[in-house]
DNA sequence: TCTTTCACCTC
DNA sequence: TGAGGTGAAAG
């Protein structure tokens, strides 16, 4: 999707660092090629290890993207993910192979949605081109996946599936989706955090790394702009199978359905002639940053690994573009009073009276099923900072999980800053946000480039970030330079795990950084090694 | 642009 | 069999 970022004008991709895989070298290679040659980052083509775990058990991981020709070539194209306010998934679903981790280490896989800059941007004349500045950030949150905490050895069994994860516009949803502005460009990121002797993280011990895909950036529409999307969809989700078909037999269809005999256009067919001009993302004119990139090569696009700059993940595009440095989205940057919100399988029982009554659905049900491949990129940090001033320690970690939460769900975080101590496996996995928490959302402000980015080292940064207040993942972010293709056998996780513990009730945070963005900030706390001090959000609140 | 409704489809 | 995921279209 390095691609695909060039498409949206993201063009700029962090080159996929530390390739481990021959493929990977191969895929990333292509990458470069396709990458905009506006961005720096991809001018090298030397790897850079984005995370260095070195210490904590991260280095090996490695991350492959499932179906990322597939990914690769939306984005080419210019991938639009729709967004409802009862929250839609994403297709495609994002799913990894995850591999290099301990057997026996238990890792908490999760995932965040970052903007991938401060532009709001329109589909017009068949392209898309920046409107203006983007909204204020939506609350962070992050989807934890349904079968966290769980060991090397299961998450590296099969593919790890996110395609329960939802994506809304309902800057008020209680369900724990990922709140999203449309028209606006975002970059989902993967986080694997190891989990801390209470299965959680946000201890000082911690350590994660995060892996950026940049060929899964996306623009959050209410409708899809552009038809090419549309047919890609139609062509490539079952659920959308209704919708193919022969043009004869769409014929028939439509007339059906417009209880009119023959002939009818098709509407797929009339929408698409409408608008159907060239790409605005075709590699030739990615409105937003034009990278020339090879139509025909097709979808090698690289992901990064872990970069070990951040701003390689998320490359900047040429024109700004820039997706925030993967560690610290832009959104997390702003400091909100951390959400979170814990979502359960169990429909009814676990959900917050509050949420029963929504008629949408309750919780998230997630199968877990993790099936896909990917690309790795660890990277460890500094131990993490102490927990801040007049905050209890880690919660979460504090809080054991006991209780059987039954079956598990994919859990998100929301919160502007959610705090890594905060959340504990067995929180967020299984626990329904309650009402108070979900209540008040906050915006983020304004995006705000981060401003260092730069190659400092990763320690530096966090620092630096930290100071910020806005942790960015993106220290830790290991761009994926590669996919694999292999497709796993789709792993039924355990749906039902250990018994957990609910998380506290929602409550809502202090603010800490103002910076912080839930993602970012449970990073950070996880990792703790990367900055030790106070916490930044700590500090910033 | 966004929301709602619909028929069709997967699971 | 029903819940729920699709894009299209109307408003």
């Amino acid at each position: 999707m390095a691609n695909g970022g060039d498409q949206f004008g993201l063009a700029e991709r962090p080159d996929s660092h530390c390739m481990d895989s021959p493929k990977e070298a191969k895929q990333k290679h292509s990458s470069y090629t396709l990458d905009s040659p506006a961005s720096p980052q991809k001018a090298s083509s030397q790897p850079v290890p984005t995370c260095t775990a070195d210490h904590n058990g991260m280095e090996g991981i490695k991350v492959f993207l499932h179906d990322r020709e597939l990914w690769t070539k939306f984005d080419g194209v210019g991938t639009e993910m729709i967004i409802t306010k009862a929250g839609r998934r994403m297709f495609p679903s994002y799913k990894v192979k995850v591999t290099g981790l301990n057997p026996k280490t238990k890792y908490i896989l999760l995932m965040d949605i970052v903007p991938g800059d401060d532009h709001r941007y329109k589909f017009a004349d068949n392209k898309w081109s920046i409107t203006g500045k983007a909204e204020p950030a939506m609350p962070g949150r992050l989807y934890v996946h349904p079968d966290s905490p769980a060991t090397g050895a299961h998450w590296s069994r099969q593919l790890v599936s996110f395609q329960k994860l939802k994506l809304t516009n309902n800057h008020l949803d209680p369900f724990g989706h990922i709140i999203l502005n449309s028209m606006h460009k975002y970059q989902p990121r993967l986080h694997i955090v190891k989990a801390d002797e209470n299965n959680g993280f946000g201890s000082k011990n911690t350590a994660f790394c995060t892996h950026v895909f940049s060929e899964t950036a996306f623009i959050a529409v209410t409708s899809y702009q552009n038809h090419k999307i549309t047919q890609l969809k139609i062509e490539n989700n079952p659920f959308a199978k209704g919708f193919r078909g022969s043009d004869d037999n769409e014929l028939h269809r439509m007339a059906k359905l417009q209880g009119k005999d023959y002939p009818v256009v098709p509407r797929s067919n009339v929408r698409q002639r409408a608008c159907s001009t060239g790409s605005p993302f075709s590699r030739e004119g990615r409105s937003l940053h034009g990278s020339p990139e090879a139509v025909g090569s097709p979808y090698s696009c690289e992901n990064g690994l872990s970069s070990g700059s951040p701003q390689q993940l998320l490359r900047a595009p040429p024109t700004h573009y820039a997706l925030p440095p993967p560690p610290p989205p832009p959104q997390l940057q702003h400091g909100h009073p951390p959400q979170v919100y814990h979502c359960t399988k169990r429909k009814a029982e676990n959900c917050s009276p509050g949420i029963r009554q929504h008629p949408f659905k309750k919780c998230f049900t997630g199968r877990s099923s993790s099936e896909g491949e990917s690309y790795y990129h660890p990277s460890s940090y500094p131990p993490p900072p102490p927990p801040p001033p007049g905050r209890p320690n880690n919660p979460l970690t504090d809080s054991p999980c006991s209780s059987e939460m039954g079956q598990r769900q994919a859990c998100m975080f929301a919160g502007a800053e959610p705090r890594l101590d905060e959340l504990n496996c067995a929180s967020w996995s299984y626990s329904c946000p309650l009402p108070s928490a979900m209540t008040p959302v906050e915006t983020y402000p304004p995006y705000t480039p981060h401003p260092p980015y730069s190659s400092s080292p990763q320690g530096s940064r966090l620092s630096a970030l930290a100071h910020q207040s806005s942790p960015s993942l993106g220290e830790h972010v290991a761009h994926d330079p590669y996919q694999s293709q292999s497709s796993g056998p789709s792993s039924q996780s355990s749906q039902n795990i250990h018994s957990r513990q609910l998380s506290p009730p929602l409550r809502q945070y202090p603010r800490y950084a103002a910076n912080l963005s839930p993602p970012l900030y449970h990073t950070l706390e996880t990792h703790t090694h990367i900055r030790c001090g106070v916490p930044e959000w700590s500090a910033a609140s």
